[in-house]
DNA sequence: GCAGTTTTGGACTTGACAGTCCATTTTCGG
DNA sequence: CCGAAAATGGACTGTCAAGTCCAAAACTGC
């Protein structure tokens, strides 16, 4: 890839975010070359230029912006997880961003689309899942000096099973459409941390 | 669709356990008409002949039939969960499935296919959460009548959280590889019930 | 303002795959 | 057996989308 000129950066930003959207909108399957051109109003050849491995490393690309997003659309909660109320605070911003998000997410798509095949996709899942759950952790391990949650808990492997309770939360409601098992994932995974029940809300 | 002879239901069924058995091996992208028929023996007009629908209604049948494999292959220990050994049994049955398929999930990949658009693909999975759920609930209110989880406890509420850990512990291990997160969940989410610390293994 | 590099337009090639059609063979009930 | 209904073979079509190519325009540094 050749240096990129400010012009050449803008239209190259310009392709990614356009497929970003489209298939945000009509999900991966339904989204062409020639669809994220017409968005852009951007030829193919600009395309192959920008990403010589064509639709594939596009693809990527999106991957990349959406598992961005992801943790991105948790913060600043996410990030401070340093009271039973911050966390409860925490809970709510997920389950908005996923109900609004609906029954479309854009990175479990693109995910099934490069399989297990490509070495990079696996990356782009595997490092969001990472830092997801080293926040959790951190968040565990703040309230365990805080004296909130017993010592003898292992933060980590507590993470991982909330994590998973979320992610099993949001698949099941892009199928039916409920949010109702990622809101229990979460009331329970938090109130077994040591949070009895929901305090003040 | 007119009345099936013998050899006509015979042909159908191969057709449709190919194109089951060639997904699992390639994934639902990567599995085309000419594929199935290639493995299966069979022609295009029989295909057709069995599938109206052509490709969307095959990949549907194909979601069935993956649905209803996820359930018995749980078997029996899902349905039994009336002891705590029998809980563990069937946490180690989950696991060791789980981990066997690897990191493709046919039904998880033919569901983002068929996107949430088909009305069809989302009942199928709907309903497989729904009676996944069911059993689950069913062992909790057990051990609930037999004094062994506090009957203050949802058990619906609580099956749903389960379940969620289930799925995203499953869906992280399509991308890691590794079913870390699926046990974290399982042996957090039971002992969460009442069961303490995994007992006798 | 010149030379070299980057950017752009868009026509063209290529291949693949879903779905159609019809003629032929097989099966089934009576 | 016999006629109707079902099953089968496989060639054919149409479409659509990814990727290639080259020549023209714009931009950059000097």
């Amino acid at each position: 890839m050749p240096a990129l000129t400010r012009k050449g950066a803008a239209t190259r930003e310009r392709i990614l975010q356009g497929a970003a959207a489209q298939i945000r909108e009509h999900g991966v399957v339904a989204t062409t070359l020639d669809d994220v051109l017409a968005r852009t109003t951007t030829s193919k050849s600009q395309l192959f230029h920008y990403f010589p491995g064509g639709r594939e490393e596009l693809l990527l690309a999106v991957a990349r912006l959406e598992a961005d997003r992801v943790l991105e659309d948790q913060q600043p909660q996410l990030g401070d997880l340093s009271s039973w109320p911050a966390w409860w605070r925490w809970r709510d911003r997920v389950i908005e961003r996923y109900r609004a998000q609906g029954t479309l997410c854009p990175l479990n798509a693109v995910m099934s689309q490069l399989g297990g095949v490509t070495p990079g996709a696996q990356a782009v899942v595997t490092e969001l899942m990472r830092s997801w759950q080293a926040e959790i952790a951190a968040g565990v391990r703040h309230m365990q000096q805080a004296g909130e949650i017993d010592r003898a808990l292992d933060a980590d492997r507590a993470a991982a099973a909330l994590l998973a309770g979320v992610q099993g939360g949001v698949l099941i409601q892009m199928s039916t459409g409920s949010t109702a098992h990622l809101e229990a994932a979460l009331d329970i995974g938090i109130a077994h941390l040591g949070a009895g029940d929901r305090g003040p809300a």
